[in-house]
DNA sequence: GAATAACCGGAGCGAACGCTCCGTTTCGGC
DNA sequence: GCCGAAACGGAGCGTTCGCTCCGGTTATTC
């Protein structure tokens, strides 16, 4: 298996990952194959030869976006950067937040940029916890449903008030009177 | 235009709303009018004598759905009971939530219904935060937005966590010392 | 610059889906 | 019970979509 490209081929590869970026980004993942090509000013078959499958074509984006967030993770400074800067990404991207819980993109190294972040993004929610921002019960995983929660019904502008929302929710909160 | 349906078709109707509802709420708008078609006991020639278009029968659903809100929020007797009691409604219907941005699904009674809802939890609201237990710029598309957000991404067991983070969200907040 | 292997494009295949056509069955008034 | 209208079922049409096949075109090696 000689794993060398041709000097061709690897441009299209790169052709077509970004042209999929775009078209899934913007339509969705039920958006066409064909449309995907024709965006890469490529036939259709090229895009075969290289993701034996529509999904392991996804899976490729998927990946990118995980380790974009791995990234995110790495650089903030604080929780609430994070959580933003995250946000902000799946609200650009209308095919990430379908993606995540899509059981056909099940992939190894995709699992392994997860742990990645998730170790990451956990680092940061003990340091807020310990500050006493956030309630010591809140997990990473409660995180990650925020963030898809708000990439799947937050408007296009104005999501930032709803993360703040979110946020508030994870403070201590001082004792209630009452039944509420 | 005889508006009364001979009695073996009205009772097919019913079958098939039946059926429909079953069938999206497990499977999602995508699932087939002839899995539907195969629940009911009918042909789908049957469904679409009586639901021209696969559009139409999937509003009547989300009208059944839009009249259950309007109802949980005419017997609902705090705020706070509205919406873990709609949350729950979501949660157990894949389908519901889907439709609610769909703009195949217009129809003027499903909006008549939704301005009934709006007006009926604006009163919940209002009297909630006359109480002083939900900051006073929260609105109730807002309230939308977090129960669609829950019913897209939080866990079947456990929404309820959820549900009360972001009920504390809106809570008014104490001023907070720092850049949190 | 010729030979060869890698690569390309687009027509086309099979399956799935929404929807229709039409011969048959069933209901309901007389 | 008879008859016309209403309703029924399911084969089939047209379209879409993921994916493949294959004749032609490039890049790379010597």
């Amino acid at each position: 298996m000689s794993t060398t490209l041709r000097a061709d081929a690897e441009r299209n590869r790169s052709l077509v990952l970004e042209a999929a970026r775009a078209v899934f980004a913007e339509h969705g993942l039920d958006a066409g194959v064909a449309e995907v090509a024709e965006r890469a000013g490529v036939g259709v078959a090229t895009i075969f030869r290289r993701f034996p499958t529509k999904n392991d074509l996804l899976a490729a984006l998927l990946l990118e976006r995980v380790e974009e967030v791995v990234q995110l993770a790495r650089s903030a400074e604080t929780l609430q950067e994070f959580m933003t800067e995250a946000t902000a990404l799946h609200m650009q991207d209308r095919g990430y937040s379908d993606s995540v819980d899509c059981e056909m993109l099940v992939r190894p190294e995709i699992e392994r940029g997860r742990e990645e972040a998730r170790r990451l993004v956990g680092a940061l929610l003990r340091r807020a916890q310990r500050a006493g921002e956030v309630r010591d019960d809140v997990t990473v995983d409660d995180l990650t449903v925020i963030v898809i929660g708000l990439a799947r019904a937050a408007p296009q502008e104005g999501w930032q008030r709803y993360l703040e929302f979110a946020l508030d929710g994870l403070r201590p909160q001082p004792p209630r009177a009452g039944s509420w």
